[in-house]
DNA sequence: ATTAGCACTCTCGGCCTTACAGTGCTAACC
DNA sequence: GGTTAGCACTGTAAGGCCGAGAGTGCTAAT
């Protein structure tokens, strides 16, 4: 767990008070109702009275882990009483031996095939969280050549299909100016795949001036800039799923609540701004509330990691929702899926 | 324009009523407020009086064309009133012509990609019509080999890459029981691309039971399969845009309505549902409120239209909304974004 | 066929009232 | 000192009422 700098949470809660502060968080998560002393006399610690449950909640809110929405009304966990049970309150519960046998099941008939992959991953965790979820796809810091191919499909017209180590494919159609054979084509495909495997796009920027085709060798020399580019920008083809979810929340059911998380869901900023810290980093990263640097999102809480392989290419993958979101499961979910993608990853393409 | 058979649309209009219904129509839609016979005579005819057009109103609400949310309130079309509308009042303006080369250009700055022109398509067919839009990728009926390589990544793992005349790229990972060399895959390869090229599954079926590597052959053959079967449970990875509109559309605003559109959207069940009936068909379907067969959608409206060469490949473009859809704008739209997608494919995979 | 005039209907916002949920405080208790 | 019963206090939510306003439908006149 990548742990926060958070101002004002360096009082350590008594046990009990640890204890009340979890099932608030708990039953808050659970039922979006504000939580009343009396619910978790009856639900969780029945061994002392309201009024002393009331005592402590009060305590709770004065160190800033719990507010009020009025003077009748219950307790809600505030940004910073998410933070404390995240931190220090959550059992790291894990998933159960049939769980992950289940899910590693589920991967292991699909195609071996990063974008089903991705697809499979992003539905089953969001089905678990019952969330929203991102997943981008692994980026190369430095894409590197694994195979290519160059196939005359016109007068003139090439398509150039480029298989990255990261397992990527790219393709792109060149129009040239004289017609070129297949033959010609052919060699200059071999050449490459013998040659200069494992190339990066500087890397292959000499031979390709120097090549049989040069317009053809540089298409794919851009190919693999635009990949380089795309992986730098993080404009890559962020997969989202679980949308419907975040529609039930009670509070989404206002339209402007959740026009922003659509959009910013759509045009993928999230994984996108914070893929830097995130490839730098390991472990998974929770921002609750306000923490993360999204100000259309305000209220809504993300938690990411990344999988792939350091050096050698990365993605990000991640779940959204409302801050009263189930860290419990989300946090493992997210992790466990993470790792699940490495293992994948690498047994398919680093081998 | 497909006509659906619509009962009780047999009345034609006096040329009066048909502008009154149009402006009705127009004015519901832009403004989303039930239309008074007062704002119409302002803004539409002043000619008249509005005791005349309140007449006019209550002769139309009779043939079933409007109706009342309550006595007090102005004029809401109804299904059949936007079915009349679509069929016999909209003008079919088209687009400018700047509008055209505008659109145009942006389609050939960009990458020679299906993937890409889908992404680029939905995001300019959704910022025009200002709601969601979906496209699903072109299918072949019968899916045929353009070209195929096989490149071994491992220990008895090979990775099978083939590239479909539709412009699709599929690649699958095979485990093998023995290990293979470089060379055999390239040789297999070779002959295949030289003498199997344009064939289907079924086609390559028994020449791959006598190859060199009938493992490796196998699981192209399989692929092939594979694409057939999701060209025919149109389960195909639909490409959806421009979902956050929704969100600030007012029929919208509370969460249970738009949920299950989330949902038939994220499912991608909207095409896929229609994909038989419309590449039999040509031109543009357009269902409204209840006429369309998903009943989770009971308010929405639908624009569709494939794309594609018969008998070759065929995708899906569509658009769809609430009933309150600026049909003048989606109708034509959708049309010049399946014609512009013909003409790309066309151009690029087909010659 | 059109129109002015007017009664009629329904909604919407504001305001008040009541019920009630849940707290905070105080004083007693162990 | 921590815990608890008791009770006053406070803010919300739901229901009812009222007046204003919007827009129609109808009738009678043109």
């Amino acid at each position: 767990m990548l742990i926060l700098q958070v101002e004002g949470m360096t009082e350590a809660l008594s046990v009990r008070r640890g204890r009340i502060l979890k099932h608030v968080v708990e039953e808050y998560v659970i039922t979006a109702q504000p939580v009343s002393s009396d619910v978790l006399v009856r639900k969780y610690v029945p061994s002392v009275s309201t009024a002393t449950v009331r005592n402590e909640l009060a305590a709770l809110e004065e160190f800033g882990y719990l507010t009020h929405p009025h003077t009748s009304a219950g307790r809600v966990p505030s940004d910073l009483g998410y933070r404390y049970y995240v931190e220090w309150l959550m059992a790291d519960v894990g998933l159960t031996e049939t769980d992950e046998r289940l899910i590693s099941h589920q991967f292991h008939q699909v195609e071996f095939d990063i974008g089903e992959w991705i697809h499979l991953a992003a539905s089953v965790l969001s089905a678990r969280v019952q969330n929203p979820v991102m997943i981008s796809p692994p980026v190369s810091s430095v894409s590197r050549l694994r195979r290519i191919d160059f196939v005359r499909i016109g007068i003139g017209v090439v398509l150039v299909v480029a298989m990255l180590r990261s397992g990527t494919i790219k393709q792109q159609v060149v129009r040239l100016h004289d017609d070129v054979s297949s033959e010609a084509l052919t060699r200059l495909a071999n050449e490459w795949n013998e040659l200069l495997v494992g190339r990066s796009a500087d890397e292959l920027r000499d031979a390709a001036a120097l090549s049989e085709l040069p317009d053809v060798a540089d298409a794919a020399v851009r190919m693999l800039d635009e990949a380089d580019r795309q992986s730098v920008a993080g404009s890559g083809d962020v997969h989202v799923a679980g949308l419907s979810y975040i529609a039930a929340q009670p509070e989404f059911v206002t339209g402007d609540r959740f026009q922003p998380l659509v959009e910013a869901l759509e045009q993928h900023i999230i994984p996108n701004a914070l893929l830097g810290p995130l490839l730098a980093s390991t472990g998974t990263y929770v921002a609750i509330g306000q923490e993360h640097p999204f100000d259309q999102l305000s209220g809504c809480s993300v938690v990411l990691a990344r999988y792939g392989r350091p050096g050698e290419m990365l993605g990000v993958v991640g779940v959204i929702g409302p801050t009263r979101l189930p860290y419990w499961r989300a946090v493992p979910m997210v992790g466990y899926i993470a790792r699940l993608l490495d293992r994948l990853i690498e047994e398919t393409y680093l081998t």
